[in-house]
This record gives structure tokens, sequence and C-alpha cells, in this order.
DNA sequence: TCAGGGTCTGACCGATCGGTCAGGCATGCT
DNA sequence: AGCATGCCTGACCGATCGGTCAGACCCTGA
């Protein structure tokens, strides 16, 4: 029976996330996270094998979302792929700006480990598609200026709504992204989201 | 008599730069940077007071650099601001990519320290002047994301010179910053400021 | 020749890290 | 009552961190 009158596990991982996004991965301690839930060290560890399985299991839902995205990007190319990729990631990262806070500035290092393997090579892709699959010096700048700017404004800007951080995220990327040849159609009035 | 005949204290310098661009401050040990220059982890704090002394000493003139843009910034608004602060902070983050590089994610740690204490207000009022000291969301948004994705990417491309690297980061700048009332000069061959 | 200062090092220190382990405590089942 | 199980803890471990210190090794000037 999951007896859940006490969910140690769902308090440390919150309180791992609150620590993380502030103090970064290899910042936060489990004697900081255990005195934050107000448990013993040896409480965080009995309920995760260990600090990197804590933090893979915090990051669980982003990747899951972000590998979606990566599989939405197949296929597509030139403008198609860059309005695709933009309207993704301003929305995932909106989203799961903590997350993303977390990796903040530790994702060389992290992304050795074994629970982030892809992590690298679907960014670069959703980096290229960003870029309209150009290989122009100044797409790809861009594209990447950008993915990472919004990273860390997301992280930083946890004051502001997300309804609001959102459109004029999207609106930024719109203006800021290289054209490519084929014409950006024009967005309807609809805002419909497919999954 | 200064005996230079081996300079130790700049190799030290020159190893922590290159550690630090890779695996950042904290992830960077005394021992690393010894191991890389072929010292003592005690050599090393022979030429330098402790670990913080060796960061000052490193992210010195990029410092000095960054004040002398605020003291640009100081009096201009609007469009004329943006424009300084702009060609400003390409020109510094191509130039110290390093060691921008270095301060990865560490920033607010490492903010806290004596050596960087007016660091933070510094960049606010930078940001600031490229928002055109605009206070809508969407200014201050694309501001925050275009100085923390410039950082970023000047970090990454290291391989790009700087000749390639500056004009297109200045292009995407012009093209994503969100325009102010008065609007921004066409840039004219001759390349003075105007209020 | 020798004193002295600049340079460098191995050994060591206390603190903290991630992680282990035996055992205490409460509860539910038989 | 007795036992098993889940949850939690203090004590402890080896490794590594930044930093200290006494002393060895030059080289130079007197």
């Amino acid at each position: 029976m999951v007896r859940a009158v006490s969910d140690t596990h769902g308090e440390i991982l919150a309180a791992a996330a609150r620590r993380f996004a502030v103090t970064g991965y290899r910042g936060t301690s489990l004697q900081d996270i255990a005195r934050e839930v107000g448990c013993s060290k040896a409480t965080v560890l009995y309920h995760f094998a260990n600090k990197e399985a804590l933090l893979a299991e915090l990051m669980a839902p982003a990747i899951g979302v972000l590998r979606d995205l990566d599989d939405q990007l197949t296929g597509l190319t030139g403008a198609a792929a860059q309005e695709v990729a933009a309207q993704g990631f301003v929305d995932l990262a909106v989203r799961f700006r903590r997350e993303i806070a977390v990796l903040r500035g530790e994702f060389p290092e992290l992304l050795c480990q074994p629970a982030f393997a892809h992590i690298q090579q679907i960014s670069d892709r959703l980096r290229d598609a960003l870029a309209g699959h150009s290989d122009r010096p100044g797409a790809r700048i861009a594209a990447l200026v950008l993915l990472a700017g919004i990273s860390e404004a997301c992280a930083e800007f946890v004051d502001i709504p997300d309804d609001e951080l959102r459109p004029a995220l999207l609106t930024l990327v719109r203006r800021a992204v290289e054209p490519v040849a084929v014409p950006l159609p024009q967005p309807p009035t609809t805002e419909d989201k497919d999954s």
C-alpha cells in the first residue's frame, strides 16, 4: 500500500528544485536539501539512490517535453522548422523555468551524466531548426543567442506570469531570427496548439 | 629586479583562465590549475593570496572595460543609449569571451564576492540602456535575453574569429531590440552619436 | 664565502562533500 | 503477542576541498 500520510519523497524533490534553482546543482549539498525539508541527509539518500538520481527525477518532465519537441521537428525545414522550434522552445522554457535554472552554467558537466545522454544532440537539432537549417554564420549565431538567452531570462524572470512572458519571448524570437528563403507564413487569428 | 626567467605567475593565470572556462570557477580546484601548470598547489597559493584573488586578477581587465562602458552610458537615453549599449556590450563580449565563460552560471554566488561589488548594478544599467530605458515588459525581456544570450554564445563560439562574430551579433541586436519612440537613426557612413 | 631573499614544495590541517550502515521506531498482518 | 516491513536517523567513512607552514633550493650581492 502507498501510505502518503507524509509525502517525504515529494517534499525532498520540491526542496531540491528550490535550492538547485538558487545555488545550482553542484552548489547545493544534500545537507542543504535535508535542512530545507527538515529531515536528515540519510533520509534524502533513503528516498533517492544518490544525488544524481535526485536531479534526474527532477528534470524528467522537462526532458520528456524536449524529446517531444525534437520529434515534432523531424522532417520540417526552413520557416516551418523555425516557427515550430520557436513556439516549442519558448513554451518549454516558460513552463520549466525552474528546471532550466538548475542547469545554469553546469550544462557541460551535467550533460556527461547518463541521465542526460542525448540532450546535447537534441539541443543541437533544436538550434539548427531555429536557424532554418541554414549554415550561414549569422543564422547560427542568432539561434544560439536566442536559445541561450531565453533559457537564462526565464530562469531570472520568476515574477512574470507565464501568459505575459510567453508572447513577449515569441515576438522577440520572430523579430530576431534571421529569415530564410521561404517566407514565414502569417500566423492566423486562431491560436490552436497541436500536441 | 623582476626576474621573469619563468613567468609562473602568468602561467598560473593562463591555466586558470583555461580551466575556469571549461569547468567553471567552483568546478575547478587549485589542484587542477597546479596540475595544468606543472607545479604544486602551494605554488599557486604562493603567487595568489587565495582562489578568489586569482579570479579577481583574471577578471580585472574585463571589469575595467565594463566600467568604461557604464560611464559612456550615463546621460544617454532612448535609441542613442540602445546603440551605445549594443555596440559596447557586443565588443566587450567578443573580446572577453573567455572571461565571460568563467562566470557561466555562477554569477549569483560570484557577485557576492567583494571583487565584483558593483557588477550587478552596472549590468542592470546596461540592460536598462539596451531596453531604451523603457519599462515595457517586452523591451526589458528582449534586453535581458540578448545580454544573456550573447554572453553564452560568445563563450561557446571560441572558433569564430572576432571580426566575423562581432558584426553578426551587432546585426542581431539591432534587429531584435524593441524600438523605442524616438526612431533609431539609420546608421550613416559617419559614426557619430546624436542624442 | 656566506648571508639573505625570492621561489617552490611536501606534509599537514579543519571543513565539507557524497555516500554507507546498523539500528530505532511505528504500524499492520498473522 | 510476535513478526515483518517501511521510514527515518546518528554515527561514521574515504575523498577532496581551500589554505597553512616549515623548510629546501636556488641565485645574487656584499
